[in-house]
DNA sequence: AGGCTTACG
DNA sequence: CGTAG
DNA sequence: GCCT
């Protein structure tokens, strides 16, 4: 985004369209998809409040864009991709209040931090990621969780960290994880992420629990089995369940990100199939599309009814349907015994059904001779495996689709639930328990010790039980 | 030294 | 043991 | 791995 103010409308114009030439995205309006906000011949305070001006009048929340100068911009077109930020690029923010780097401490749980998808440190936090990773496949949740909350930390900071100093006071930083760091802040890269990354253990597990079916335990003893690739899996005589059979066979396109026009189209046909039973219904996009981003790895839906009761049954009826119009590649209906914690007032608790299902999500044709106006070779970098070509006549994609169906009275829990993303999920339970001895599921949030459920018809309730600040879902990407 | 989210099959 | 946020 |  380029600030008019000072540079011209003119010039803006020019500039615009010299980065749009080049292939850059130039917003013209600013919102919550905007990375870097380009000003000429302004301080940093006046383009902050010029910025928070635009953000209460449009209401759009305008997390952490970087603010630069003019000459990041211009060092950027010279060199036709988006450079690292320098100090020099920088608009200095003087009143420490607006900046708030260091000034605020930073909360210690995720729940109580907003954490948008405009990650300004993401060579940090993917190094983090790794770490993280390779301690679940050592099957050590602790480390797992140490690392991934520094890493969560990280996304949630307004800018990018340029030195350890600044990290002082982050909650949950210890020595290892300022150590990762520090190396990467210097030469860009960590020796120890590069050992991981580079050794055949942690290459073949990542392959391995990329499938349906497969978690870190039976990764871990088909490597010990001396398997290495998903040619050596198919060729053995391992006896695979019925999901890692699913998962398996359709293991190109389950690893092929799902936009979010594919989860609009997948949308329209669960539509179909609810009202055919259940007109009233009221059908929600959750999981990481509600949180604003643009693909995710599955898509979810929540499924209500206004009128208590009404919803009762339709995960089947809805599998059914979708059955006979050939969509359903593999369903796994799971019904609900959250009853155990009361025997009065069960018909509250013991209606709520999910469904694991792979869609069968129909495509257009790729016509070759129109959409390429030239070469090809060019990797789409999307997918990532070798054998991403799929055959002419295959006209549709196998899609990971959950389904949910919720009683309205556990909708909002429900909701905050499945819409993650999986560390704000644990964080704001490990919350409820240790900071106001209540216990949080997607179904209800209790207190043990007064014997109290509390009710909630919406998420906004969830956050007052629990005496936290609202976070909006697109600021639950932690 | 114990804890690390909680529920489902 | 696996799935889900 | 880090906190209580």
């Amino acid at each position: 985004y380029l600030v008019e103010r000072r540079m011209g409308k003119s010039r803006r114009a020019l500039l615009t369209q010299l980065a749009r030439n080049k292939g850059f995205r130039v917003d013209t309006e600013l919102s919550e998809s905007v990375t870097h906000i380009v000003s000429e011949n302004n301080s940093g305070d006046e383009v902050l409040a010029f910025v928070e001006k635009q953000s209460t009048v449009s209401g759009e929340r305008l997390s952490a864009a970087a603010l630069v100068d003019i000459t990041w911009f211009t060092d950027s077109m010279g060199a036709g991709r988006l450079l690292e930020i320098e100090t020099r690029h920088r608009l200095q923010v003087k009143s420490v209040f607006s900046a708030g780097a260091s000034s605020a401490a930073i909360p210690t749980y995720a729940c109580q931090r907003r954490t948008t998808l405009n990650n300004h440190n993401k060579v940090l936090t993917d190094a983090l990621k790794i770490l993280a990773e390779n301690a679940e496949y050592c099957e050590s949740v602790g480390r797992y969780l140490a690392f991934t909350r520094v890493s969560s930390i990280l996304k949630s900071l307004p800018y990018a960290v340029t030195s350890v100093d600044s990290l002082r006071g982050f909650p949950g930083l210890g020595e290892h994880c300022r150590k990762v760091i520090e190396e990467i802040l210097e030469d860009g890269v960590c020796q120890e992420v590069e050992s991981v990354t580079q050794s055949q253990r942690y290459q073949t597990l990542t392959l391995f629990t990329s499938i349906f079916g497969v978690g870190v335990k039976t990764a871990e003893k088909w490597y010990k089995e001396q398997h290495q690739t998903l040619a050596d899996l198919r060729a053995s005589q391992i006896r695979f369940t019925k999901e890692q059979q699913v998962g398996l066979q359709y293991y190109e396109d389950l690893t092929t990100p799902v936009t979010r026009a594919e989860a609009d189209m997948i949308r329209k046909t669960v539509e179909e199939a609810v009202y055919r039973y259940l007109p009233g219904a009221v059908i929600t996009l959750a999981g990481g599309f509600r949180r604003g981003k643009e693909t995710g790895h599955d898509v979810d839906f929540l499924i209500t009814h206004p009128e208590e009761g009404k919803e009762k049954g339709l995960v089947t009826k809805v599998i059914q349907h979708m059955a006979s119009q050939g969509l359903m590649l593999y369903s796994d209906e799971i019904g609900n015994s959250y009853q155990k914690c009361r025997k009065q007032e069960t018909s509250k608790f013991d209606h709520f059904e999910r469904c694991f299902t792979i869609v069968k999500l129909n495509q257009e044709p790729v016509n070759t001779a129109v959409s390429g106006n030239d070469s090809r070779e060019g990797g789409q970098g999307a997918g990532g495996q070798g054998a991403g070509h799929r055959p002419e006549d295959k006209h549709w994609k196998a899609v990971r689709v959950d389904l949910v169906i919720v009683p309205i009275s556990q909708f909002a829990y429900a909701l905050l639930g499945w819409t993650g993303s999986q560390l704000f999920e644990r964080e704001l339970r490990r919350y409820a328990k240790n900071c106001k001895h209540m216990i949080l599921t997607s179904h209800a949030l209790y207190h043990p010790q007064q014997n109290e459920y509390f009710s909630a018809a919406t998420e906004e309730e969830i956050f007052a039980h629990l005496e936290l600040d609202y976070i909006a879902p697109w600021e639950r990407n932690a």
